[in-house]
DNA sequence: CTTAACTCGTACAGCACTGTACGAATTATT
DNA sequence: AATAATTCGTACAGTGCTGTACGAGTTAAG
């Protein structure tokens, strides 16, 4: 059983377990941030001792899951164009990221349950920094407003996407109207 | 031990007593959602059979501790003057409740831990009413927006509302700042 | 083919909590 | 003062989870 923090070498079927479980713990907690270690381990299609084997704790399975949320939430947004006016290149962005932070609200309550806050927070740092980016354009543009602290303007989109998350999981929300509207509301926000 | 369903006469004493347990579950499920039954009876100084002598279990016990919380947003709100534009009244009724919603948050995710969703929407008919009508008033006068979902425009309040409460709990807003804040974020959303 | 890595079942100890049972002491109410 | 309500400690059964121990069977890798 080589600890995951090692580089130790590992062999290839490992590696998949690896992978289905981390996998399978980022459906499960999305959908129940409560999930147990056994759920998740079915769930992969795996006993629960092989999770062990790669996972010391429920604590390393969370750190891990929210780790392949934000990854895929990162090579999402590395793809989207950044040229133009800060309104479209927010838009854009949204467009194309909302669903996969929607989908994540749930895991990252789960991880706030059992992650120190600051290690939340440093995990998070890469896309906070991409937003927060974006609004200081937009501010040196004109477009957008300057009235509000920089933090709460970055956090005010996590607030509505995860709200957006939640009139789509219990059906208020049109999943083919939910990009519209939460591009429109946040332009509203953002906007000088 | 007296079912708290039937209108059974009831000493002082017990009075005094559920006041006392009500009180603090409002207290201790507002800091962390997942607050033990002993936590609570510790925190109202009172034995935690005496708890159950009053709360058949932890679902009445919430229940009873959210019914409260939104007995005092009523309270407060209903002191609030209708009169004068939408975006006026909108204003008031945020500066007076901002805070009580806020500390909220977390009681409202253990009951929903606990009630059926439907329970909770029950529960809170009345302030979501009053949301709408006045959102609904304020299109009606021009003053508000009509290119969303009046739900989404209702519950949007919610989670801008909740965000700032986070906000301030982790620090990142001053309390005398809030007010302010979510007053501008609401109006920007609400404008048409 | 040999070895080390991996899988995974069963079993167990421990913890934290819920809800029940019993019963004795206290206290409001009349 | 009599009565019934209330308080509340202790004790216990039950549940559902976490993490560990042991060990036998399977499989990738050289």
């Amino acid at each position: 059983m080589p600890p995951a923090s090692t580089g130790r070498r590992r062999r290839a079927d490992a590696e998949r377990s690896i992978a289905r479980i981390v996998s399978a713990a980022r459906a499960c907690l999305s959908r129940d941030p409560n999930a147990s270690i056994d759920d998740i381990a079915k769930a992969a299609g795996v006993g629960r001792m092989t999770l062990y084997g790669h996972f010391r704790n429920r604590k390393e399975l969370v750190e891990a899951a929210l780790a392949d949320a934000l990854r895929a939430g990162e090579e999402v947004l590395s793809d989207v164009d950044l040229d133009g006016p800060a309104q479209d290149v927010l838009a854009r962005l949204l467009e194309s990221s909302w669903s996969i932070v929607a989908e994540s609200t749930a895991l990252l309550a789960a991880a706030q349950g059992v992650l120190p806050v600051a290690r939340i927070r440093e995990m998070h740092a890469g896309s906070a920094q991409r937003v927060e980016d974006l609004i200081r354009r937009g501010q040196d543009e004109g477009a957008f407003r300057t009235d509000m602290p920089i933090a709460w303007l970055v956090n005010v989109v996590q607030y509505v996407l995860h709200g957006a998350a939640e009139e789509n999981r219990a059906g208020r929300l049109k999943p083919e109207e939910t990009g519209r509207i939460v591009i429109v509301t946040l332009q509203s926000i953002l906007a000088a």
